[in-house]
Formats: C-alpha cells, structure tokens, sequence
DNA sequence: GCCGTTTTCGGCCCGACTGTTTTCAGTCG
C-alpha cells in the first residue's frame, strides 16, 4: 500500500459515511487524515506506528487503520460500510457534479443502485422530480453517466505504457519469443488508450499460447483469439489487449502496420505511395527502410495520425521533434507556499540535479484558497527566499512566477502591481468549469489580453477520463496568444495533456509558443514532462518553438522584455 | 475522530458557483 493508496481509502471511507449520514465530524477526520497525508513526503509504510501517531491530522486510531490497511488492504469501518453498500451506488461517487449526499437521495428515493438504472431514471423525467434536483441536474447526471460508460475500459498512457510494458516483460519472460514491443496506440502515444497491443516475433505461436495458459495477469478470450492472435483482457485492469504474432522476417513490417493509425495508412494510399503492400511483403531490417521503399519520409509513431502527413511530404523530411533532452528548464511547479509536497528549495535543488539551468515555481493565487493559495505578503516572502536561493543555487536560477487564477470575468486576481512583480504569469482557470463555449472564450479572451499573462495554463481544464473541459473556440484563443505574445502551455499531467496536441500544428502555424510544463506538486512530478513531449511530439512540436527549451538566457531576456511592454 | 488544551470537551479549512430554491445545500478545486 503505498500513501496514495491509503489516502484512497480514507477519501473513499469519508464519502461512504457521509452517503450513510453518519456524523459530520468523524467523517471531517477522514478527510483531514488524507489531506494531510496528501503533503506527506515519506511514505507511510517503513514508519513506527508511534511516529505514524505523531502526524498532523492522525491520532491512535487512524494510525490503527494505517496498520491493517498496510496488512490487509483495507480496515473493518470500510469494510463494513462497502458491505452496506452496492457497488453500483459506491460508483455513481465517482460522478461527475454527484457528491454523497445527492448519491443518498437518489439511492434512498429512486432505489437505483447502479449507472444504468440511474440512466434510466434520468431519461424518465424522476431525477428532476426530486426535491434538490431539477432538469438541468438530471441533464448533467445523464451526460455524466454516459461520458463514464464511453471510457470504460480505458486507460492514460502514462497507465497504457507502465501496463503494456508489464505485459511484454512477462512475454519475454515465456522464453518462447524472439522479440516483443509494444504497438498500436500505446507507440503511437495517444493520451488515452482503449486496447494494448503487442507484436510479437515467433516461429511457433502455439508454443507462446501455451505458456500462457492461466496466467494471472490474462484473462484469454478464446472467441476472438486464433492461431496467430490472441485476445483477452488484463485481469486487474479489464483492459482489452492483443497480442499478435509474426514471423521474425516479418517483423519490421507488421510494426510498421501496427503501429500507423487507419488514417496514416490511407493518406499513404491516398497519395500514391504503396506503404501497406511494400510493408506486407517484403522482409526488412526497419521501419525506415520500409518508408524508405515507399518512397516517404520516416514517419515516427506519434506522427502516424493522418494529419502532418501531407506537410511532412511537402517539407521533403520529418522536422526534428522535441526530445527530452531539448528541455532546459521547468515551469509551472508548486512548493509547500500553497498545495505542493516539497519545499521551494527541494523542488530547486531536485530540479539542478537533474541537469536543468531554471525552475519557474508558480503557486497558486489567493483566489484558489483550497490549495492554499498565495496572499499579496506570501507572495514577498516567497520573493524574499527566492532572491536568497538564487545567490546559493547560481548559475542554476528560479524564475519568480505564480498561477493566477482567471475568475469568471476573465480577469486575474490580483492587483497590476503584484502581477508585475513576477517574471512569468500562468493564467489558469480552475473554478466555474461549467461555461458554454462563448462564455468560457471570451474568459479566456479576457484573460489573454491581459499584458501581465506570460502563458496560457491547461487551456479547457479537462480531466482525461474524468471530465470533459469546457468547450472553446481554438481559432481564437490561439489567433489571441499570437496577438498578445502570450505562451501556450501543454500541462504535462497525463491526466490534463492540455493543450490537445491536435491543436499544436494551428498553435505553430501562428507562431505561438509552447511550454512544456509538468504542473509538479512534488519533485517527483517533474516526471511527467515525458508526456508532455510525447503529445508535443505528436502536433510537430520542434525544440526552437518550445519556450522552455530554451537556454536560461534567452528565456530571461524574453521575459524581461514582455514584461517591460506591460 | 482528532486536536489542543483553559486536561475532559468544544471546535473542526474555504470561497465560488450552480441549481435549486425563494435563502441555501451540495459540489468542486
């Protein structure tokens, strides 16, 4: 059990009692335990039992329960309170714009006790006849309901790469292949993920077949699998996987195939290159000689979508996209001055020893109170310790920058004098996620405009799997940042990945810059950057057009610069 | 249920927003 796992439980525990209306104050301990696990660096597990006593928030019988979740997964509260409840009902939690006490109506007055019967409640017209509710919660309860029903199943790359790499492991480990690697979306780097799939070079696939029989991790679906496929799913994740076979001539070829969406291999067609035939039949010792034959650039996997095709071809080569090791810095990252783990010299320290020349820390804005958001004098003092910091940590710098929050106006919150004092602005929106698309444009709009905005943060605030954002009208956001100098942000959360990568080409075709930005809350975050780059990579994304692939001197000179405008 | 004491019980993180109400409960970040 790692802390995030118990700080799960305790979440989930604190929901099930409030569903249970038991009382407000044992369930607020709950909660108070997580959250102050939440900024726990250490984990739990390896701790005294006196010293896991001696944490904020946790007395003699959360640390009890720390100790039977670390031996048995879970503890008697919860589980009693999970047998009280049908698992159906313990879901509709996880609903978007539901909370326990909306969960208990439904469940004691509509008897529903799973998403498909609450669905039909909705499209009956008996949600918005209970008292609290009404048409536009039934509306949003019914699209909540289906949005959770369409990514069943589905998984995050950062959750799609660990899993499919888990799953070749064990197919090396059979013995009986000769090569394995991950194809299909998974390769392709897509941020979501509906099925794994695996190619596999093997001369005899019943041999595999076989070593695969009653494997934990599988669960084979005999009707789909065959000869030289199978098909199943992960036990744990109920995700679908495949895994196909080839001949080891073969090989490159059917990676190539696999590995190219519908659209890639059709716009090939399309333009009169023979891709799919040539990679069909032929033996070859690559992808790229497989490109090469058919006359076109080497596309890499993450530009496989049918959509740069066209431009590549027309540019005669694939540009150079963005790797890792283009990065020079890390902006956008939080301390413990609002919601982060780790302190603001952890977090610069960390950042220099992984080879990085600056650390732009943005906290949060005095608006966004819940994370702990910054006042006027917390931001001084983080000033303060930040000028001392930088005369220990030279030539390594952090920039002074914050995340301010756009309130509903579109305006940030706070005064022109505090917004000057930092050397960057992300402008974030994180409340009232809930505007049709020429409200939140416009917000958007407002916000772009402003001249303190250096950048752009997680431009829709969706969720990946967990709530859509807010629509917007791209064209204009990105016509506005050109306008206004203003760097667009690809939040490299795996649960964000906003900007969509789908929109990086316009971005460019504008001249609009991007940041790559891990939005870390602990060091650990930093991470994240990889996905970020993926989905970079993904829209064409080239190192000179990313903003934090700069070197520390060109990225302080445009700073100063755009701020003395302002 | 935890905490911090004025050691034996009272107080517990917060502001915005939405949709429902007709003054506020529930949800969210």
């Amino acid at each position: 059990m790692t802390n995030r796992d118990i700080i799960r439980a305790f979440k989930l525990t604190a929901s099930l009692l409030e569903l249970h209306a038991a009382n407000p104050f044992k369930i607020r301990s709950y909660q108070n335990a997580a959250l102050n696990l939440e900024r726990l660096e250490q984990p739990l597990l390896g701790m005294t039992p006196d010293e896991v006593a001696g944490l904020e928030g946790i007395g003699k019988g959360m640390a009890e329960r720390i100790a039977r979740l670390e031996e048995t997964e879970s503890f008697p509260e919860l589980d009693e309170l999970l047998t009280q409840t049908p698992p159906g009902v313990v879901k509709m939690l996880s609903l978007k714009g539901l909370g326990p006490k909306k969960v208990r109506t439904l469940w004691q007055s509509l008897k529903v006790e799973s998403e498909q019967a609450l669905l039909e409640a909705c499209e009956n017209d008996q949600v918005a006849a209970l008292k609290g509710f009404g048409k536009k919660t039934q509306e949003s309860i019914r699209e909540s309901i289906l949005f959770s029903m369409r990514n069943a199943g589905k998984l995050h790359l950062s959750a799609a790469e660990a899993l499919a790499e888990q799953v070749r492991q064990l197919l090396l480990d059979t013995g009986a292949v000769q090569r394995v690697e991950i194809a299909g979306q998974t390769r392709r780097k897509l941020e979501i993920v509906d099925q794994l799939e695996l190619l596999a070079a093997i001369e005899q696939p019943s041999v595999l077949w076989k070593a695969l029989e009653n494997h934990v991790m599988l669960a084979k679906d005999e009707s789909a699998s065959g000869p030289f496929v199978w098909r199943g799913h992960l036990t744990e994740a109920d995700v679908p996987v495949a895994i196909l076979t080839c001949r080891p001539e073969e090989f490159a070829g059917e990676w190539l195939l696999l590995s190219s969406a519908d659209a890639h291999l059709q716009w090939a067609a399309a333009s009169g290159h023979a891709l799919v035939s040539v990679a069909r039949n032929g033996a070859f010792a690559s992808e790229e000689a497989i490109y090469q034959e058919a006359a076109l650039p080497a596309f890499p996997p993450e530009l496989r979508e049918g959509m740069l095709e066209a431009q590549v071809l027309e540019q005669g080569e694939v540009p150079r996209l963005l790797e890792m090791a283009d990065l020079k810095g890390i902006l956008h990252n939080h301390s413990t001055y609002s919601d982060g783990k780790h302190t603001l010299e952890e977090m610069a320290r960390y950042c220099q020893e992984l080879g990085y020349q600056y650390l732009g820390i943005s906290d949060h804005s005095k608006t966004a109170a819940y994370a702990g958001g910054l006042q006027e004098f917390r931001v001084q003092q983080q000033h303060e310790e930040i000028d001392r910091l930088n005369k220990t940590l030279a030539p390594f710098k952090i920039l002074k920058g914050i995340e301010s929050d756009i309130l509903g106006d579109g305006s940030l919150d706070y005064a022109d004098d505090v917004l000057a004092s930092f050397d960057f602005v992300v402008a974030s929106v994180h409340s009232n996620l809930g505007m049709d698309q020429a409200h939140a444009t416009d917000r958007l709009l407002r916000a772009i405009e402003n001249p303190y905005t250096t950048m752009l943060g997680h431009p829709t605030g969706r969720l990946l799997l967990r709530r859509e954002g807010y629509p917007l009208d791209f064209r204009r956001i990105i016509d506005a940042c050109a306008e206004h100098n203003v760097i667009i942000e690809i939040n490299a959360n795996p649960w964000r990945l906003d900007l969509d990568w789908r929109w990086v080409p316009y971005a460019l075709e504008k001249g609009v810059l991007i940041s790559i930005n891990p939005d870390a809350h602990e060091k650990a975050g930093y991470a994240d950057m990889y996905y970020g780059v993926c989905m970079g990579r993904k829209g064409g994304l080239t190192a000179d057009k990313t903003f934090n692939a700069w070197p520390l001197d060109k990225v302080e000179t445009w700073l100063q610069k755009r701020r003395s405008k302002a």
